[in-house]
DNA sequence: GTACGGGCTATTTTT
DNA sequence: TAGCCCGTAC
C-alpha cells in the first residue's frame, strides 16, 4: 500500500521518502506529524527493513498507541515486532534484558512520583535533616534534575547551602532505592544510558537497531539524547521530529537544545519544515505566528493553510473568575444553538488546575456536561495505592516504601514504635526490614513485646500465605487481589465506617480489581498466556488510565493539551501572573517558554477561539493582585481579534443603563487604563426600547445584555424567550420563542427586557 | 493507636 | 480555598 505517499504534500513526502542518516524533521503544529511518522515507517518497511530492527519512541502511551495503530492500518501485520513505545517503557525493556549488568534484580520494580515522595520523606528523617527548604518536594525534584542531567550520586557535587543537602540525600535516597530492587523514572533512563557504556552491552545496543525514530524531540533530556543517539550510533539512521516551539516540559528537565543543536551534533542532518498546517483557520495561525515570533532562540517556521481567514478571535475581560466561567458557559450555549456545536466541540484551557474550579461551577449550573483532564488521578487514591502497595510488597518483599505503607493498615496493632524498631535493626544489621521482621517472629527480639510480635508473625503470615496460593502456585492476579482486600479485612473496615466516603473508597476498590481482571483477560487473549504479577506492577506504573478521552467540554490545563485539538478553544486566565506565570520572576527562559505555552494553546483551535481573563481573581483563597492582562495579548495582530471597545469596571450592560437613565459615564479607579464607554441613549420606538450606540457594540455588550433563556417582550408577539443570537452591535438579532406563534427572528432593538 | 485541629503552603506533571 | 503535616488530646 504505498499509494498514501500520493496524498502527501511535497515536504511531507521529502521527510518520508529520505534515504537515511540523521533527519530533523521540523514540525509545526497540526502539520500532520504523526502522518509522516507513520508514512516513513511504513516505507522503511516497504524497503525491506526488519520490523524487529526499527525502534520508534515517543512520550505517551496514547501517542505510542496511535503510532502503532496507524502503522498497523497502514501495512498490516508487516509491522509486527516492531519496537513501538514510550521512552520508559522501552528502557525497561532494555534493562530487563540485561538487568544484572547494572546490579538489577530482573524482577525490579517501578517507584512512581509518589513513591519517591515517600522515600524521599524517610531518608529526610532518617538522617535528621530539617530545613524549611529541604522539603521532600523540593529533594526530589534536585535528584530528578540530576538524573535527566546524567548526574549519579557519586558524581552530584553540591555547591551552595540547598544543594549540599541534596548532595547528603541523594546517595542514600539511591542506596535505599537500589536495596528495594527499585528504580525510579530517572533510573530507567539513566541506568539504560549506563548499558550504552558497558564494553559488552553497549556494543549490542548500538547494533540492536537499523533505524530509530523519535517523537517529541523538544521534549527529551540530556540522558534521552544520549540513549537515542547510541541506539543509533552504527548506521546513524536517527530520525527525530519535534517542533522547538513547543517545548514545554524544561521543568521536567526537557532540554530545548537537543532540537536546537542537532544539526549541529549531526552534521549530515537533513533537515526537513513541516509548516502547512491542517487545522486551524488562517486567523488563528496568524495570531500564534505574531506570538511565538517575539521568542528570539528558535528554528524560524511559520504556518500557514490553505483553509480560509475564518472567524476572528475573541477576547473577553470579565470582572472576575466567576463572570469569566460564565461568559465561556453563555458562549457556548450560543454557539449550540448557532452552530450547532456539542459539548465535546468545546476545550477550555487554563494554566493551573486550580482555576478549573470556577469553570466546573458553572458548567454545572448551566447543566452542560463536562471532563476535567489531570487533577486527582485515580491511582493516586489512598485506597487504590494501598491495594497497590499490597501487591508490590508481594511481589517484592524488598520494597520498604510498599510496606511501610501496608503494614498497619488496616490498623492491626503494628504501630509507629513498633515498626521503627524493627527498622532501626534491619539497618544494623544491613538486612531488609521483611527480613528483619521475619527473623524477629522466628527468634524473638529483646526490645519487641510479645504482643508485637505476634502481630508481626500474624502479618507475615498472611503475606506468605498470599504469595503461595496465588503467585508460587500460580493463580489470577484478580483472584490475588481479592484475596488480599478479603484477608485484611481492608473492605469490611471500611463498610464498617457507613460513611458515604468510605463507600466511594469502596467502589475505587471495585473498579481497581475490576481493571485488574481486565488486564489479564487481555493479555491472555492476546498472548496465550497470563500476565505475572510483575508485568501488572509495570504497566500500572509506566500506563497512566486512559482517561484522556473526556465526554462533554474538556477542561484542562495547556500542558495537558499537547497534542489534542477542538473545535473551539477558550483560553482563560490571560493575566500577567497566571498565563504568563511569573512565578520565575520575568526569567527571559522561564518567560519564552511561557510564549510557547501560549503558542500551543493558541494552536489547538480549528475553528474559534476566544480569550478570557478576569479582572479580579480569587486563587488561593486570596484576592488577586493588580490586574494586567498577559503580554501574549498585545501580541496578537489587531486583524485576528476582536477586543471590546471598552472594559467598563462594572461591566453594567447598556441596556441597564438605557433604563435607569444614563449616569455618569464610567468613572475608573481601577488603575487600569481604558477607553470611555461610549453614550448610550435610549429611544422609544416600534413599542420595544430601542438603544442607539455611537460605535460598535461590543460582543461583551451584547452578551451582558441578553441571556439565553432571558424573557423579552415584543409590541407584536407579546412575550417569548430568547433562544438564540446572530449578528452583532446594532444589527444584533435574536431568536425568540413566542408561545403565540413560535419562532421568530427578531431585530434586538425591538424587544425589551422582561 | 487514633482523631482532631491549627498552621502552613500553594504551577505546569507525558513516564 | 483546601490539602497535608504535625502536634496534642483522648
Amino acid at each position: 500500500m504505498t499509494s498514501g505517499v500520493d496524498s502527501l504534500n511535497p515536504a511531507q513526502r521529502e521527510a518520508v521518502l529520505h534515504p537515511g542518516g540523521p533527519l530533523l524533521i521540523l514540525a509545526g503544529a497540526g502539520s500532520g506529524k504523526t502522518r509522516v511518522i507513520t508514512f516513513r515507517i511504513a516505507e522503511l518497511l516497504r524497503r525491506g527493513v526488519w520490523p524487529d530492527r526499527i525502534l520508534a519512541v515517543t512520550f505517551t502511551n496514547k501517542a505510542a498507541g496511535e503510532m502503532r495503530e496507524r502503522i498497523e492500518k497502514l501495512t498490516g501485520g508487516r509491522a509486527r515486532g516492531m519496537w513501538v513505545g514510550t521512552f520508559h517503557a522501552t528502557c525497561a525493556r532494555l534493562l530487563r534484558m540485561y538487568a544484572e549488568k547494572v546490579r538489577l534484580g530482573r524482577d525490579f520494580v517501578i517507584f512512581d512520583d509518589n513513591d519517591q515522595r515517600t522515600l524521599v520523606s524517610r531518608v529526610l528523617k532518617d538522617l535528621g535533616v530539617a530545613d524549611r527548604f529541604a522539603t521532600p518536594r523540593a529533594m526530589l525534584s534536585a535528584i530528578d534534575g540530576a538524573k535527566n542531567r546524567g548526574e549519579g550520586p557519586d558524581v552530584f557535587v553540591g555547591h551552595d547551602y540547598f544543594s549540599d543537602i541534596v548532595a547528603r540525600v541523594y546517595p542514600v535516597y539511591q542506596e535505599r532505592l537500589e536495596k528495594a530492587n527499585g528504580v525510579d523514572f530517572g533510573d530507567l533512563l539513566l541506568k539504560t544510558l549506563k548499558l550504552c557504556g558497558d564494553p559488552d552491552v553497549g556494543k549490542r545496543l548500538a547494533e540492536r537497531f537499523d533505524h530509530v525514530l523519535v517523537d517529541e524531540f523538544q521534549d527529551t533530556n540530556r540522558v534521552q539524547y544520549d540513549v537515542v543517539n547510541h541506539l543509533a550510533a552504527r548506521l546513524g539512521n536517527l530520525c527525530v521530529v519535534g517542533d522547538d516551539d513547543q517545548s514545554i516540559y524544561s521543568w521536567r528537565g526537557a532540554d530545548v537544545r537537543n532540537i536546537l543543536d542537532f544539526e549541529r551534533d549531526h552534521p549530515t542532518t537533513h533537515t526537513v519544515k513541516l509548516e502547512q498546517n491542517y487545522r486551524s483557520t488562517q486567523t488563528i495561525l496568524d495570531a500564534a505566528n505574531a506570538v511565538i515570533a517575539r521568542n528570539l532562540e528558535r528554528k524560524q517556521k511559520r504556518l500557514f493553510t490553505e483553509k480560509g481567514p475564518g472567524e476572528l478571535l475573541l477576547y473577553h475581560t470579565a470582572e472576575d473568575e466567576r463572570s469569566e466561567a460564565q461568559f465561556v458557559v453563555r458562549v457556548m450555549q450560543k454557539l449550540a444553538i448557532e452552530e450547532e456545536r456539542v459539548p465535546s466541540d468545546f476545550a477550555v484551557f487554563y494554566r493551573t488546575h486550580a482555576q478549573s474550579r470556577a469553570l466546573e461551577e458553572a458548567l454545572l449550573s448551566a447543566e452542560l456536561p463536562y471532563s476535567v483532564i489531570g487533577g486527582i488521578r485515580f491511582y493516586d487514591r489512598a485506597e487504590v495505592k494501598d491495594l497497590l502497595a499490597y501487591l508490590r510488597v508481594l511481589a517484592n518483599p524488598a520494597d520498604e516504601v510498599s510496606l511501610e505503607r501496608v503494614i498497619n493498615k488496616p490498623t492491626r496493632g503494628i504501630g509507629e514504635s513498633t515498626y521503627e524498631r524493627v527498622v532501626a535493626r534491619a539497618r544494623a544489621s544491613d538486612e531488609t526490614v521483611w527480613k528483619t521482621m521475619e527473623a524477629i517472629a522466628q527468634s524473638g527480639d529483646g526490645e519487641l513485646t510479645p504482643a508485637a510480635k505476634k502481630k508481626l508473625s500474624a502479618f507475615i503470615t498472611m503475606m506468605d500465605d498470599l504469595r503461595n496460593e496465588f503467585i508460587v502456585h500460580d493463580g489470577s492476579l484478580g483472584a490475588l487481589a481479592d484475596a488480599v482486600l478479603e484477608r485484611t479485612q481492608y473492605v469490611e473496615r471500611l463498610a464498617a465506617d457507613g460513611s458515604h466516603e468510605s463507600q466511594e473508597r469502596i467502589e475505587n476498590l471495585l473498579e481497581l480489581t475490576g481493571s485488574i481482571k481486565d488486564y489479564e483477560g487481555d493479555v491472555i487473549a492476546k498472548e496465550g498466556m497470563p500476565p505475572s504479577i510483575h508485568d501488572y506492577l509495570e504497566q500500572v506504573s509506566l500506563v497512566a488510565p486512559s482517561d484522556t478521552e473526556g465526554k462533554g467540554v474538556t477542561l484542562m490545563t495547556v500542558h495537558a493539551a499537547k497534542g489534542l485539538e477542538y473545535p473551539v478553544v477558550f483560553v482563560t486566565g490571560l493575566e500577567d501572573g497566571v498565563f504568563p506565570s511569573l512565578r520565575n520572576g520575568e526569567d527571559e527562559d522561564a518567560m519564552a517558554e511561557e510564549r510557547r505555552l501560549a503558542y500551543v494553546a493558541i494552536t489547538r483551535a480549528e475553528e474559534r477561539l476566544f480569550l478570557t481573563n478576569a479582572r479580579a481573581r480569587r486563587l488561593f483563597g486570596q484576592d488577586a493582585r493588580p490586574f494586567r492582562e498577559s503580554r501574549f495579548l498585545a501580541d496578537i495582530p489587531d486583524h485576528c481579534i476582536a477586543r471590546p471597545i471598552n472594559q467598563p469596571r462594572q461591566r453594567p450592560s447598556w441596556m441597564d443603563r438605557a433604563r435607569d437613565g444614563a449616569r455618569d459615564g464610567g468613572g475608573d479607579d481601577s488603575g487600569y487604563a481604558h477607553r470611555q464607554e461610549p453614550p448610550a441613549r435610549k429611544i422609544e420606538r416600534d413599542g420595544g426600547i430601542s438603544v442607539e450606540y455611537d460605535g460598535d457594540v461590543s460582543y461583551d455588550d451584547v452578551e451582558s445584555t441578553f441571556r439565553l433563556g432571558q424573557r423579552v417582550r415584543h409590541a407584536k408577539f407579546g412575550e417569548g424567550e430568547v433562544r438564540g443570537f446572530t449578528g452583532a452591535g446594532s444589527d444584533l438579532k435574536l431568536t425568540v420563542y413566542f408561545p403565540s406563534v413560535g419562532p421568530k427572528t427578531i431585530i434586538a432593538r425591538f424587544v425589551e427586557l422582561v
